[in-house]
DNA sequence: CGATATGCTGCTCATATGAGCACCAAGTCG
DNA sequence: CGACTTGGTGCTCATATGAGCAGCATATCG
C-alpha cells in the first residue's frame, strides 16, 4: 500500500492529466500549458516526472510472432522438415529470449507423452525451459557435460527444471564437458550412472540443441564459455581446425565434417555425432545472424532436423548457398 | 503468424532501433539522425510510423494501489468498520474498473464458505465481479429488480456470474426494480420465487452495493437510468423530495432518511431499508467525487459498513462533516 | 515508348522545446 | 530577527522539431 499527502495525489493526477493530453492526444506542450493554465516549464517538468516516475511507461514491441513467408522459404532453402523463423527485435539478449519462448511453445505442442527428449545446452535453451510451464510426460536425457562450475547455469539446472514440467523423470550427466585426460574420459564413460545415461541416448526420439558459432565475439555464448576451458594447444588446434560450428560440445567444419575429431572423441563428454544423427527430431535454436554458418554446417553434418531462429538469422542463412540434400541421388537435369 | 518482406522487417528492426534511442535513451532526433546517417525528417517519420504501427507503445499508469493512510482516515471519519482508498487515475471509466476491481479483491478475501452474499446492482459491481476468479461457496441473492431489458447488462446477469465463480448458487429477482401499480408490487411480492428471495435477505451476512446520487450529470449511471422510467410526475417528486442517495433503488435525503418513501414502498422491487440495515456487513462500492454527498447519507441512515472507493472520491468525502455515531451517545466533554 | 501517378526524400521557415539562469516564497538555524 | 538553504517558478536564447512543399525516383497505364 503505497502512502501520499492529498497534495502528492493532485500531483500526480495532473501529471497524468497532462501526460495524456501529450502522448495519447499528441497535444503540443504549449497548448496543454494554455489550456490548463500553467507555464509551458511546468508542463515539461511534470511530463519528466511523469516519466522518471513511472506513471508513464513506454515499452518497444519486441516481436515474438513467426513469418510464416520467411519460415517456409527457410525450410525449403535447408531441406529441413520444419523451420521457424521469429521476427525478433532488440538486443541480443531479449532476441534470444524471444526465440527460446518461441522454441518453448514448439516443443509444447509436438511433444507427446513417452517420448525421449535429449537435451543440450545454452541460453536460449535456459529461456525455452522457462517459458514451458508444461510438457507431456517425458523422459528427459542432458545431452552432454556440464560446462564451468556454476550449477545455476549448468546443464544439470536445464535437465532438472525440464524434469519439473514434464514427468519428473530426467537424468542428468554429472561430470563436465570437456575432460583434459583421455583415459579419464573412458573411466567417466563407463560409470554407471554416466553409461546408462550415454547408453539411453539410442532411444532418444526428439533432442534440442543450441547453435554455437566459433566465430563468434566472445559474448558468454556456451561455445565461448567453452573454448577458456580448453588446455592453450587444444583451442589453437580447434580453431586452426576450421571448426565453424558447435552442437553438444561437438565442433563442425564448414563442409559438414566433425572438426578436430580426436577431441570430440577423447575429450568431450557428450553425444556421439552417430547417436545425434540417428536421432529422428533434432530442433536447434539459435539466435543472431552470426550462426549462420554454424548452422548451415550442422545441416550439412545432417544433425538437424528442425530449426528454431530469428527472422534476421534466419535471412542470413538464406544469403549462404542452399543446401542440397545429398547430391548424388539429386535427380539428373534433362 | 505475420508475413512481412525483408525490406518491410529491416525497416521495422530500424524504427525499434531509432524509438529505442528516442524513447529509451533520450536522444534527440538530430542526435540519432548524425548517429545513424540518416535524416532528421527520415527520423521523425519512422518514428511517428513506429508509434502509428504499434511498434511503440505509450501505457499510463491508472493506479490500482490502496493508499494506505487514506483509508484510515475515510474509515475514521465515517466511523466504518473498514475502509479502503483506491489509488486511481484516468477516465471515469477507468476509475471505475479499478474500483471496481479493488472491491473484487476486498470481497474474495473476506468472505468465506458458508456465507449468504447479496449483490445490488451498477457497472462498478459488474466491474467487480468480472475481476474475480474465484470465490468460497456462498450463496447469492440479487438485491433489487431490473432496470431496462438488456439481459447482459441487468442485476440478473450479474448474479448469474458471480454465480458461477462461486458455488453456483444464485437467487435473482426476475422483475424489474420500479413497478407503477402499487398492487402490482404486492402481487409480484407474493410471487412464491420472488417471496422466497425476499425472505432470505433476512439471512445475509455481506452485501454490496453499489452507490448512486442524484445530483449527477445523466453519465449513464445506474440511477441516471433509473430515473427516466419513472413517469415524470414520480420524477419530480423524487427530485424535489430532497432525495440525494440511491443504493438498490431505495433514495435516501442527507440526513439519512428514506426520501419520497412511499415510492420506496409500493414501487420499488428491492430489499427494504430495515432488511439492508440489519445485514452484518454492507460493503459500498463508489468511484467519482461527485458521489460524496451520498455516500454520507447512506452512513447516517446506516445502511453501510464499509466502503471501496477511489482516492479523489475519499478526499470529497473527508471534506464534509465527520460521521458521528448516535449522537445520543456521544460522550460529554468534561 | 512517353505520360501520369505515387511514394519517398530532403529542403525552408515558423514554431516548439530544452538548458541554464534569476527570482521568489517558505522554512531553518545562529 | 536576519542570513541561509531549499524547492519551485518563469524567463531568455539557442536548438530541436513539425508542416508543408518541391524534387526525384519508381510504378502504372495507354
Amino acid at each position: 500500500m503505497s502512502t501520499k499527502s492529498a497534495a502528492q495525489r493532485a500531483r500526480a493526477r495532473q501529471m497524468l492529466e497532462i501526460a495524456r493530453r501529450y502522448d495519447l492526444a499528441d497535444e503540443s506542450k504549449v497548448e496543454i500549458s494554455d489550456r490548463l493554465g500553467i507555464s509551458r516549464f511546468k508542463v515539461a517538468r511534470l511530463l519528466q516526472e511523469a516519466r522518471e516516475s513511472g506513471l508513464v511507461r513506454i515499452t518497444l514491441e519486441h516481436g515474438g510472432e513467426p513469418d510464416e513467408a520467411l519460415s517456409r522459404q527457410l525450410a525449403r532453402h535447408l531441406a529441413l522438415d520444419a523451420a521457424v523463423a521469429v521476427e525478433a527485435y532488440g538486443t541480443v539478449e531479449e532476441i534470444r529470449r524471444i526465440v527460446g519462448t518461441h522454441a518453448g511453445k514448439v516443443l509444447a505442442n509436438t511433444v507427446t507423452r513417452g517420448e525421449t527428449l535429449g537435451l543440450a545446452w545454452g541460453r536460449t535453451l535456459t529461456h525455452m525451459i522457462e517459458s514451458i510451464d508444461h510438457l507431456p510426460s517425458v523422459q528427459i536425457l542432458q545431452l552432454n557435460g556440464a560446462v564451468g562450475p556454476s550449477l545455476s547455469q549448468s546443464p544439470v539446472e536445464l535437465a532438472l527444471k525440464a524434469s519439473l514440467i514434464g514427468g519428473n523423470n530426467a537424468k542428468a550427466i554429472m561430470a563436465p564437458l570437456y575432460i583434459s585426460d583421455a583415459d579419464g574420459v573412458q573411466a567417466i564413460r563407463s560409470q554407471p550412472d554416466i553409461k546408462d545415461v550415454l547408453d539411453s541416448f539410442d532411444t532418444l526420439t526428439t533432442a534440442v540443441v543450441a547453435v554455437g558459432s566459433l566465430n563468434d565475439t566472445g559474448d558468454g555464448s556456451t561455445t565461448s564459455r567453452l573454448l577458456p576451458m580448453l588446455p592453450p594447444a587444444v583451442r589453437e588446434e580447434l580453431l586452426s581446425s576450421g571448426a565453424v560450428a558447435e552442437a553438444c560440445g561437438l565442433t563442425y567444419a564448414a563442409d559438414g565434417g566433425l572438426a578436430y575429431r580426436q577431441l570430440s572423441r577423447d575429450h568431450i563428454l557428450s553425444i556421439s555425432p552417430q547417436q545425434l544423427r540417428r536421432v529422428p527430431r533434432v530442433i536447434a535454436v539459435a539466435s543472431d545472424p552470426s550462426k549462420a554458418e554454424a548452422i548451415l554446417a550442422l545441416r550439412r553434418a545432417d544433425v538437424l532436423s528442425e530449426l528454431v531462429v530469428d527472422a534476421e538469422l534466419a535471412e542470413a542463412i538464406l544469403a549462404l548457398p542452399a543446401f542440397v540434400r545429398d547430391r548424388d541421388e539429386a535427380p539428373w537435369p534433362a
